[in-house]
RNA sequence: GGCGGCGUAGCCAAGUGGCCAAGGCAGAGGUCUGCAAAACCUUUAUUCAGCGGUUCGAAUCCGCUCGCCGCCUCCA
């Protein structure tokens, strides 16, 4: 299996650190405001990796973090985190948990697997100051009026992943630098805070705050031990927040920190990235109103982790319609689910073949997704048409394995779409319908039709019986 | 200014040296149907931003030009 690193900027050969024990570490989201199309389009793609790891057989231990410490925003040392609570008028705490909520709510409703560990900043301070006082003794950092930062001079692979050198950072640098600081790339391990900062805590070094890449390194080693197999992110946390990780880690060790480092690029909107930044940003509460998470999952499917994605709305319904054709299949295909599928001679054993072949370059969703779509024609061939049971069994096996399974879709009916009064209600409409039809009443049955297309529903007449489904977007 | 990347049909998007350039959506024609819808079948880029070069052979490698983006500040 092949998968891109960052490291070394080309495919590699996965072979894990401890097979069949495969350790993964994905930076979570700062915990202060709805997560947004960006946040599903990384977070799907990992749980791609995930899930395909352990089809593969891997034993996966997923860890991710809650950044609810927060990060410096500004010189007056005000983080994310409190200046929401500061608008919400909630305690930071409260903001933490109220957005980790969310956070979790949208993911599972995009059909994310929880991490195996998702752990907390704000829970690991021991830890932060274990690793702080290691880099501080092996002589890799220095302390200046409560603040100590990382010394960059004493780790020469500074800059090893993005491609950076020590000195060309000082030029096109956009902040001012902390006078403190030896060198102006040197990083924060630990902030002083003031008696403003609500959000501080008692040190060996004084009242502060862990530096912005602190937790990451921390936790990640807690869990997952010196060396990790991989850690994931997005491409834009690959500086400094990635650098100054693999800088602290490797410091305090002396071990290689990440085997293979997995960037995931961006989506795009308006031409430029989505990001809470800039304003130009969809969250997926938003989305959702409007189109099924399963229709999101597949957009984002439809595209490769490591290119760019450019979202539209155009794309999105083009996206719910091929859901859809999928799901249609997948219900006609679902009547042969238990037949006997030990004698298939079947053709789709090859379609399995494409999409691991597919899925073991480098998680080529996109290539595996087509595979899907291709096993629908010949599904028609081999099964529909000749009804062959036993190479049905075996294609519906096939399907929900790497449809359900891998790619995580899912194709249950949304709650409250089954059973409540108005489907109830519906049936019985597309039943009258069905008895005007019988009568040859057709301009009763169209009125009923009409009226329900009216309301976003649509009627289809099967060969023996009649369907209704809420019309996407 | 430094580092990295992108430009493939109307839209989204795989493919990075060699059968006719995946797949989805949209479009066109057909089968089915009371009419629709859905489903199914067929079809849709002599061409991969442009220009040169390397090669028996390039969308894929190299050079230049044009356009665009990301990172260098928190960000998935």
């Amino acid at each position: 299996m092949q998968v891109f690193n960052t490291l070394s900027k080309r495919k590699e050969e996965f072979v894990p650190l401890h097979p069949p024990f495969v350790g993964i570490y994905v930076c979570g989201p700062t915990v202060y405001d709805d997560p947004h199309l960006g946040h599903g389009k990384s977070y799907v793609s990992f749980d791609v990796v995930v899930r395909f790891l352990r089809a593969k057989g891997y034993k996966v231990r997923y860890v991710q973090n809650i950044t609810d410490v927060g990060h410096l925003l500004d010189e007056d040392g005000e983080d994310r985190v409190i200046k929401k609570a500061r608008l919400e008028k909630l305690e930071p705490v409260e903001i933490a948990q109220k957005y980790e909520v969310r956070f979790f709510r949208d993911m599972d409703r995009l059909n994310c697997l929880r991490p195996d560990i998702s752990c907390r900043a704000s829970g690991h301070l021991i830890e932060m100051m274990e690793l702080v006082s290691e880099l501080l003794k092996r002589g890799h950092a220095y302390e200046v009026n409560g603040n100590v930062y990382f010394d960059i001079s004493t780790f020469p692979d500074y800059g090893k992943l993005s491609r950076r050198k020590v000195e060309e950072l000082r030029k096109g640098s956009r902040v001012e630098v902390a006078e403190d600081k030896r060198h102006p790339a040197d990083f924060a391990l630990w902030k002083r805070a003031d008696e403003r900062h609500i959000m501080k805590w008692p040190s060996p070094w004084g009242a502060g705050f862990p530096g912005w890449h602190l937790e990451c390194s921390s936790m990640a080693m807690k869990y997952l031990g010196e060396s990790i197999d991989i850690h994931g992110g997005g491409i834009d946390n690959q500086f400094p927040h990635h650098e100054c990780e693999i800088a602290q880690s490797e410091s305090a060790t002396g071990k290689p920190f990440v085997k293979y480092w997995m960037h995931n690029n961006m989506v795009v909107m308006d031409e430029k990235k989505m990001s809470k930044s800039l304003g130009n940003f969809v969250t997926l509460d938003q989305l959702f109103r409007q189109y099924d998470p399963m229709t999101v999952r597949f957009f984002i499917l439809q595209g490769h982790y490591r290119s760019p994605q450019e979202f539209s709305d155009e794309a999105l319904q083009a996206a719910g319609r091929g859901l859809d054709r999928l799901a249609r299949f997948r219900e006609e295909l679902l009547s042969f689910r238990n037949a006997d599928e030990a004698v298939a001679r079947s053709p789709f054993k090859e379609h399995k073949e494409r999409f691991y072949r597919a899925m073991e370059d480098d998680f080529n969703t996109a290539a595996a997704l087509s595979v899907l779509f291709d096993m629908i024609r010949d599904v028609q061939e081999h099964v529909f048409s000749s009804n062959n049971a036993s190479a049905g069994a075996f294609a519906c096996a096939v399907f929900e394995e790497l449809a359900e399974s891998i790619l995580g879709l899912s194709f249950e009916k949304t709650a409250g779409s089954q059973g409540d009064d108005v489907s109830c209600l519906l049936d019985y409409l597309v039943e009258m319908r069905r008895m005007f039809r019988e009568r040859k009443q057709w301009e009763l049955a169209d009125q009923i039709r009409n009226r329900l297309e009216k309301i976003g529903v649509v009627v289809e007449d099967g060969q023996t019986v009649s369907r209704w489904r809420k019309k996407q977007s």
